[in-house]
DNA sequence: ACCCTCTATGTGATTGTATAACATTGCGAG
DNA sequence: CTCGCAATGTTATACAATCACATAGAGGGT
């Protein structure tokens, strides 16, 4: 059985196999075949088990590099063939970001693929207001103001949520 | 002196007349006649209406400090004989949010009275997922790595949401 | 092979969050 | 007065997330 690994979508796609991550030009095409292939290996290596409905959701996320709902996931699901209820879509993207394949955008109630996997990091996100995409940066909240305070009230952080909202340069260009 | 008083809520609520805000004790009822007070001298001049609904959501907001979500405070509109239906909350939301009255809390879906009024600031929220208590501190991530990330891809920040979760001084104690 | 168990998936139903669309009201400016 | 505008009321619906329960597979131990 092979899935259909051109996606059925009707979004507009860019004509040529190029496309913006992190507002910056790359080739879409080996990012998409990477990414994949990386995150079969430390599944392998993990012992965690990267199954059809997750590998799928993951596939979908990386090919767009920009934010989805969790009903538009669904959408697609449906159409490939798998369930199409509300948890089939959740149980996946819970799998992928708990592993940190996937980040949850909680400004837009989205999800994006990680753009650095592997590594254990914090991530922040740069999310223009006008056409939804999404860059993911590093961040370092614990250590500044933040931290500090945290510190002088004994609170104690274990996860931090950083997202700017804005315009990317594509979009500023644009007006 | 009791803070409690007019509320029908059924939570836990301290014994005394104090209560925590950014985790410390405070005397709640001046606080929350100052805040009121001060947000109507700040329509007041800049020609905002702080209209009935509005001025009770703030009211709501500032008398319990802690994050509610927008079905809650629809709930206590429709006791105190306003519109039942959810654009009623979100639409006074709305207003108090937009000027600086009130903030959303990504991660909770849900509301917190403004702890610093008045100062135009981006807020950054601790937020203890045992007990929900939110504690409002200043944060600047434009100035650090985000925002050189931000300035070197060419996007443009206008709004930034900083979030940390964890545990605060109060359930560090009881565990 | 077998059973056992644990994980993952499928499905229906429900709750919570948020907005669209449109009617109505009430107030201020000309 | 009446026109226009901001605010509110109301109906309906879209989107987000979880609960509860049934079924299916994968892997381990015997």
């Amino acid at each position: 059985m092979i899935w259909n690994n051109m996606t059925s979508d009707t979004r507009p796609v860019p004509a040529d196999d190029s496309a913006l991550i992190g507002f910056q030009q790359h080739d879409h095409e080996t990012c998409v075949e990477t990414a994949l292939a990386n995150a079969e290996k430390r599944c392998r290596e993990e012992g965690l088990r990267l199954t059809p409905v997750r590998r799928k959701v993951l596939e979908m996320l990386v090919q767009e590099h920009r934010a989805l709902g969790a009903y538009a996931i669904l959408d697609r699901l449906r159409e490939e063939g798998f369930g199409s209820q509300p948890p089939v879509a959740y149980r996946a993207l819970d799998f992928l970001v708990e592993n940190g394949f996937v980040h949850k955008i909680e400004r837009l109630n989205a999800f994006v693929a990680c753009a650095h996997p592997g590594a254990t990091h914090s991530p922040a996100f740069m999310i223009c207001r006008k056409c939804d995409a999404v860059a993911e940066a590093q961040s370092a909240p614990a250590k500044g103001a933040l931290g500090a305070a945290a510190r002088a009230v004994g609170f104690e952080i274990e996860r931090t949520v950083v997202e700017a909202e804005g315009v990317c340069p594509d979009c500023t260009k644009k007006a």
